[in-house]
DNA sequence: TCTGATGCGTC
DNA sequence: GTCGGAC
DNA sequence: GTCCGACGACGCATCAGA
């Protein structure tokens, strides 16, 4: 047949988009066909020139073809550029270029057929201007309607509205024959030739894979299957594995049918010792796992998909394989020692491959939970996206292996019910530009948009956008961004070269995207990009200045990382700033030798009873913390099953609360044994936090993150506020250096370290340990002016300011660290941690550097510091309270009986409040709270330590001038910040 | 020998 | 991979 | 429900050209 006839088959075929229509021409044209061309005729209409597994290449696509067509019709390649631009198609483009010049020869299809094949067998050096005079001098010897086609098959894209299956329906055969010899010129051939009989999947052809459908909801999966299986869903490789044991023979193919050469998974080479059969076909998925991982029961740890597909390679493979060792999920047998299993219930399948298979590091059989529940679907799916899968497949129980995506057999499921996508929130992002759509979508002259996000003054792209839009939106868009066009890229905008859009579009239009996750780019200016991204709606309501900022993207799990580096700047002095209200509290305690509050209670009960008011308000929440490493433990432990993160959290919470209430009983000085435990914690969680930072994916991140660190003028804040960011803000602020009530406990601390005169009183002890002495208040120990004194004052003010110091030293390098690691991890997977979440998600700063063992003892170091916070929050403020009530009334009762009573007290209302509300806002509340105590006695303290003991000591006590700057200073930035908290939320 | 452009294939 | 349009 | 074709990010391979 000549390509002149058969281009107008494919002429009438494109203008058809009736299927039945189009199955009837093919038909039609093959009925025209000899038996020796309709391969080839096959495969030309469809844009290849064999089955995808035998490779067959052309390396040649648009941006050479533009080139060719330039070189065939004498244009250049920018005239070629922008009629393509017009017409969004190379074929019509090259028809409409060809239409000038004289075409004296014809070809037949075998022709056409073979002068690509030529084309695409010709490699190495200068093949590609080869390749571009070879399709040139085809298309120069073509009739124009005949250069449109032919000009599309090596981009690809021949839009002729069919492909495979219709070509089988014009056939007029089942697609049973093809989906397992799925060689579609071959099938036509034997179609016609009357030679295509029953066959059964062969080991080394490959079989046209079966797919999930998608749904979100349990119960219609349950309506639409009846009985169930239900599988993890993991992110990796579709991968068959054929086995013959005779010859040894292994071939690997993917979803797509391409072959893999076996030397790309060299650990496949000795499959055979992991199955007991002599031949078989398997269906699984390939996923890179993480070497340093113990391989509990041969499980080991998944590394994310960026990673297991840096597997499929021709060079370094031994290098990478050690890096990424990868783990086969098996999930289907299709063919067993000479029988097909095609047709076999999906559970009888099952069974024989958990038979044949040896279940290792290597190879896998998915674990699955049949069931008619949909309940217990929602249960597993939520288990596996906790373990960092992808969801869940829900197999029809008794479906046959069904290639393709038709009917209601395998059905998977990613997001939440009702979600759009698996990002946590969607994302409003200001519209850069756009291109110009090809094939269908340039006829409406927009096909996608550039989106971006801002980052400071800078607006950075992070994706295009294309899919989700409908043929509607596609005009609108165009409309608007039409008025909203600029003829250079807008100054503000960071865009690489190859991402520039046709019309640049001034900042504006904002989009709501979603998307499966964030990635980090290399391509987009803003170094984060979207796996999946898809439009939303138009977001009317919000301007440019609106749209997700930088710093929004992530929520530092101490609730700082969601403003990124617009907060890391605030942080060094935030915590630093803290050591002259610690030096202060602790220079009372010293003096005096008494707690704080019997100095503010010096001062008058107007003042003292409301600020007492106050911090009893503040510290019913401090079950926050112990029940931050309940979560700690419910996510190591998982353990009981069937809870809920906020059931197994309270669980743990009233195992610890009540387990280490056991220190008050037995200790003999309580602080000690808490110093002591708290000095082990803190140095494994400084360790490996350093640990982790030192990783190559987090330095690279370094640089950027200490520049702001250290130039708190560069802060660039948020442009939207919502009244929880403030208290976000506030809490952590309050904590960076440990602040507020809470430096109230350094006089309590102070006091049980015996430092200056509170070496002369007694300390508290546990409530089983027998008294020689019951703790009394505090006699008044005043010192003489004498030179001996005022030695030991110098010494015990060299001690303050160092153990001070030293606090909040250790709290500023934690804090830090923590930012720097949520910002290098957790923000480029797109991790936000909310809730119970926010102790779990640090794990993954562990896990990152240190393997699986790494996440164990995070874990277990997390729970041990939470409670261990817990712990001693609890003691210094019952002897806070106790203080206070032991001086305001005289009941009769002893400090002691004070302190226990108290005690009593906040372990009870812990257990209380902890049922109330998660870990974070407890915590939260601490926080804020806390901005407003500093308000309060910062004055109270400076009158103490200032004016009111100098009256009554030695004069050698009485600070120095620009100490009480300093302190002035401190008070000036509390009420700045506890101003603005207060301006922000009314 | 290195880098950028392009193509192809995975999800 | 996601999604919308045509049938 | 089915099929088709718009569109996404990103990793590796190859070739051209500095």
């Amino acid at each position: 047949m000549q390509f002149s006839e058969l281009a107008l088959y494919l002429e009438k075929l494109e203008k058809t988009s009736s299927r039945l229509e189009i199955t009837r021409i093919l038909s039609e044209l093959f009925e025209a066909t000899t038996s020796a061309e309709v391969d080839k005729i096959v495969y030309l209409s469809l844009g290849i020139l064999a089955p995808n597994y035998e490779g067959v290449l052309l390396n040649l696509a648009e941006k050479m073809m533009i080139r060719t067509l330039a070189l065939a019709f004498n244009k250049s390649a920018d005239e070629v550029k922008s009629l393509y631009k017009k017409s969004g198609d190379l074929g019509d483009t090259a028809e409409e270029l060809s239409q000038s010049t004289v075409h004296p020869s014809q070809f037949t299809v075998t022709d056409v057929y073979e002068k690509l094949l030529d084309i695409a067998k010709d490699n190495g050096e200068g093949s590609q201007e080869r390749k571009i005079e070879m399709t040139s001098s085809l298309l120069k010897n073509l009739d124009s309607l005949s250069v449109r086609f032919v000009a599309r098959i090596p981009v690809g894209k021949l839009r002729l509205g069919f492909s495979e299956k219709t070509i089988i329906e014009a056939l007029g055969i089942s697609d049973t024959e093809y989906n397992i010899y799925p060689d579609i010129g071959h099938i036509a051939y034997l179609t016609k030739t009357n030679n295509l009989k029953n066959i059964k999947p062969k080991i080394g052809v490959p079989v046209v894979p079966m797919l999930a459908a998608r749904l979100n909801s349990t119960t219609e999966m349950v309506a639409k299957m009846g009985q169930v299986s239900v599988e993890p869903k993991f992110d990796g490789l579709r991968i068959f594995i054929h086995f013959k044991r005779k010859d040894n023979i292994v071939k690997i193919f993917t979803r797509n049918m391409n072959s893999i050469p076996l030397e790309t998974f060299p650990e496949l080479l000795g499959v055979g010792k992991f199955i007991k059969a002599e031949e078989v076909i398997l269906d699984s998925e390939a996923i890179g796992i993480d070497p340093t991982s113990p391989r509990l029961r041969g499980a080991g740890v998944f590394l994310d998909f960026q990673k297991t597909i840096q597997r499929r390679r021709k060079h370094n493979i031994k290098k990478t394989a050690g890096e990424i060792p990868l783990q086969f999920q098996i999930f289907d047998v299709l063919l067993l020692n000479g029988k097909s299993l095609i047709n076999e219930p999906y559970i009888n399948r099952r069974m024989e491959l958990e038979k044949i298979i040896i279940g290792g590091s290597l190879l896998r059989v998915d674990e699955n939970t049949v069931t008619k529940d949909p309940e217990i679907i929602k249960e597993m799916h939520k288990k596996y996206l906790k373990m960092g899968l992808e969801g869940v497949v829900v197999k029809k129980a008794n479906g046959k292996y069904v290639s393709g995506r038709t009917g209601w057999n395998w059905v998977k499921m990613k997001e939440e019910e009702g979600q759009s996508g698996r990002l946590s929130d969607t994302l409003d992002c200001i519209v850069m530009g756009y291109f110009t759509g090809k094939g269908k979508r340039a006829q409406f002259g927009l096909g996608k948009i550039l989106v971006g996000i801002k980052d400071g003054d800078v607006i950075r792209t992070l994706t295009k956008v294309g899919t989700g839009l409908t043929e509607a939106m596609l005009v609108e868009i165009k409309n608007r961004l039409n008025k909203l066009q600029s003829k250079e890229k807008p100054k503000e905008y960071e865009a690489q070269k190859d991402l520039i859009p046709d019309v640049w579009a001034v900042p504006s239009l904002v989009i709501e995207v979603t998307a499966d996750s964030i990635s980090k780019s290399t391509k987009h200016s803003l170094g984060l990009s979207l796996r999946f991204p898809r439009f939303l709606r138009i977001r009317e309501d919000k301007g440019a200045g609106d749209a997700t900022t930088l710093g929004e993207l992530i929520w530092w799990p101490y609730f700082s990382a969601k403003y990124g580096l617009a907060f890391v700047g605030l942080l060094l002095p935030a915590s630093l700033i803290q050591f002259f209200v610690n030096r202060e509290v602790s220079r009372y305690t010293a003096i005096t030798g008494k707690g704080i509050w019997s100095g503010f209670l010096s001062l008058g009960k107007y003042f003292t009873y409301p600020l007492f008011l106050l911090c009893f308000v503040n510290f019913l929440w401090l079950g926050g913390y112990a029940s931050a490493g309940g979560t700690a433990l419910f996510e190591l432990t998982r353990f009981p099953l069937s809870f809920s993160d906020r059931g197994g959290t309270l669980f743990w919470s009233y195992i610890l609360i009540i387990g280490f209430s056991g220190i008050f009983l037995f200790s003999k000085i309580i602080y000690k044994s808490l110093e002591n435990f708290m000095k082990v914690v803190s140095a494994i969680t400084v360790l490996g936090l350093i640990f982790s930072a030192f990783q190559p994916e987090v330095r690279v991140f370094a640089g950027e993150f200490f520049k702001y660190f250290f130039n708190p003028l560069s802060i660039r804040w948020p442009t939207t506020w919502e009244a929880s960011d403030s208290s976000h803000l506030v809490t952590a602020i309050a904590f960076a250096g440990m602040g507020g009530f809470l430096n109230l406990l350094y006089s309590y601390w102070m006091k049980d370290k015996g430092v200056g005169m509170a070496k002369y009183t007694s300390k508290v002890k546990g409530l089983l340990i027998k008294e020689e002495e019951e703790v009394e208040e505090e006699k008044d120990l005043v010192f003489a002016d004498t030179e001996e004194n005022k030695i030991m004052w110098k010494g015990w003010i060299k001690f303050l300011n160092f153990d001070s110091l030293l606090a909040v030293t250790i709290n500023a390098i934690t804090a830090g660290l923590t930012t720097l690691l949520a910002f290098a991890i957790l923000f480029p997977k797109g991790i936000f941690p909310t809730g119970w979440k926010i102790t779990v998600v640090q794990a993954q700063f562990f896990e990152s550097s240190l393997g699986y063992w790494g996440r164990i003892l995070f874990l277990l170091v997390a729970s041990a510091f939470m409670i261990d916070t817990w712990v001693g929050l609890t003691d210094g403020v019952a002897r806070q309270f106790a203080d206070f009530t032991y001086k305001v009334r005289k009941l009769g009762k002893s400090f002691r009986f004070w302190y226990y009573f108290w005690l009593g007290f906040l372990i009870l209302t812990s257990l209380i409040t902890i049922t109330l509300a998660q870990p974070g806002v407890l915590i939260t509340i601490i926080g804020v709270i806390s901005i407003f105590a500093f308000v309060l006695y910062i004055p109270a303290l400076w009158y103490l330590n200032y004016i009111k003991l100098p009256q009554e000591y030695p004069v050698f006590i009485k600070p120095k001038k620009w100490e009480s700057v300093t302190l002035l200073l401190t008070w000036i930035f509390y009420l700045a910040i506890a101003a603005g908290y207060l301006w922000t939320v009314f």
